[in-house]
DNA sequence: GCCAACGTTGGC
DNA sequence: GCCAACGTTGGC
């Protein structure tokens, strides 16, 4: 089971409507080494971080659980969908996503500043400066140390 | 709102 | 295939 990092604006989508919903699909991504990454390495059972970004503080706000396999995402077949990719055809989808489950929220938001000051977290990749993937390798040492911040 | 990083597009 | 222009992400 592998851990992960998963980026998501609170305005758009934040833990606490992935509490209210227990279940969602986390669609959306329009990056072909995070489509990839969802396709070749992301599979049901591993867990990940949900990363608000975007937001006041970014940070790591809970933990979810990924609960599908990657699947073609519908949003890009709609017109209506600001994720509409008109170069895609549901016989030769691009773009995959994923479902996600709830599985807690922390006490606090864990902000970047916070990573970053953190011996131990400070190399995470969600700390790299330009660091743009919304799907983002956690290390088993990272998890544990997240874990064991105060107050989460 | 600024801007750095970096992926994508398109002219050539 | 190169590379400049452009667009997007996302921290600050």
């Amino acid at each position: 089971m592998r851990r992960w990092l998963m980026k998501s604006e609170p305005s758009v989508y934040s833990i606490e409507d992935l509490r209210r919903d227990g279940r969602s699909m986390w669609e959306g991504c329009r990056n072909y080494l995070v489509r990839n990454r969802l396709r070749d390495e992301v599979r049901p059972g591993d867990t990940a971080f949900f990363h608000h970004s975007n937001a006041n503080p970014s940070g790591i706000a809970g933990i979810m659980e990924v609960v599908s396999e990657a699947y073609p995402d519908p949003t890009q077949f709609d017109p209506e969908s600001p994720y509409f990719d008109p170069k895609s055809s549901p016989d030769r989808p691009r773009w995959l996503a994923v479902d996600v489950q709830f599985v807690r929220a922390f006490a606090r938001v864990v902000p970047l500043s916070e990573l970053k000051a953190h011996p131990l977290l400070g190399g995470m990749e969600v700390c790299r400066k330009g660091q743009r993937l919304s799907v983002l390798p956690v290390t088993e040492e990272e998890w544990e140390a997240v874990l064991g911040l105060p107050g989460i």
